[in-house]
DNA sequence: ACTAAAATCCTACTTTCGTAGGATGTCAAA
DNA sequence: TTTGACATCCTACGAAAGTAGGATTTTAGT
């Protein structure tokens, strides 16, 4: 929040010096107004695109709500691991514990996140941010 | 690329036109320079998001024809549907397709990505951004 | 028109995943 | 001390997922 404050307010500021700069230019170019035309245009030009793709970061960026989750350590290893691609067989070997052990865990993580497969685990786990 | 080079010159045609009615402007607002100058900007503004915007919009296209070079479209979407956690029967329904249909594309799929599991196939297609 | 790829469907089979329902041990808080 | 969450392991079973090896029909490119 404070920070889309901060860059709203650094582009105010821009658009503030654009026009303070047209105003020098109006006097220092005297007549040639097509030049000025052309330069104001083209600043604008950049700030428009600036602000686009600002509004385009914020658009991919915008799922920032971390939702503290009740899954334990561990649960959130194996899920990690299960985001990876894994199976069972090897998020066991990876954590030096036994695949039915896993299943266990996979078992309460699809519990806890109202999940039917892994797959959808994971699709969660991804919307929570928690992967 | 026949698409590229008409937008490319619906482009330019728009720059020409704008060109034009800055200089129709010039005639037409007479003294109120500012009035002027805030105009060309905003439209200068709009154009530069509209470019932007078109140039996003072609990075992410772009990255959806690299997946068309080894994925089908049928199989793109059994992907997607796969990494939003549904089952193969849950994508044999919304795709109006049987679920022996599903598992020939999973197969297909898993084949092209070199992936074992449906999950590890899910990470692929996120590493290369074909999901 | 011919051809290659895509899309659709199938049977039969193996493997992996997930559930149910336990047991045991640890460790921290009430 | 009791309680509860966590972690570990198990058997047995059913449900998905994935493989192998077909077949047919559309669709798109040369």
């Amino acid at each position: 929040m404070k920070k889309t404050i901060l860059i709203f307010g650094s582009l105010c500021a821009v658009i503030l010096l654009l026009f303070q700069f047209e105003q020098w230019s109006l006097f220092a170019l005297g007549g040639s107004e097509n030049l000025y035309v052309i330069i104001t245009g083209t600043l604008f030009l950049i700030l428009g695109m600036l602000i686009s793709r600002h509004f385009y970061i914020k658009k991919e960026t915008r799922k920032r709500q971390v939702q503290k989750s009740s899954l334990s350590d561990q649960e959130l290893r194996v899920l990690n691991l299960m985001a990876n691609g894994h199976s069972n067989k090897e998020i066991a070997e990876q954590l030096f514990i036994a695949e039915t052990t896993v299943k266990s865990h996979v078992s309460k993580i699809l519990l806890k996140l109202d999940a039917r497969r892994r797959t959808e685990a994971i699709r969660i786990g991804r919307d929570l941010e928690i992967i």
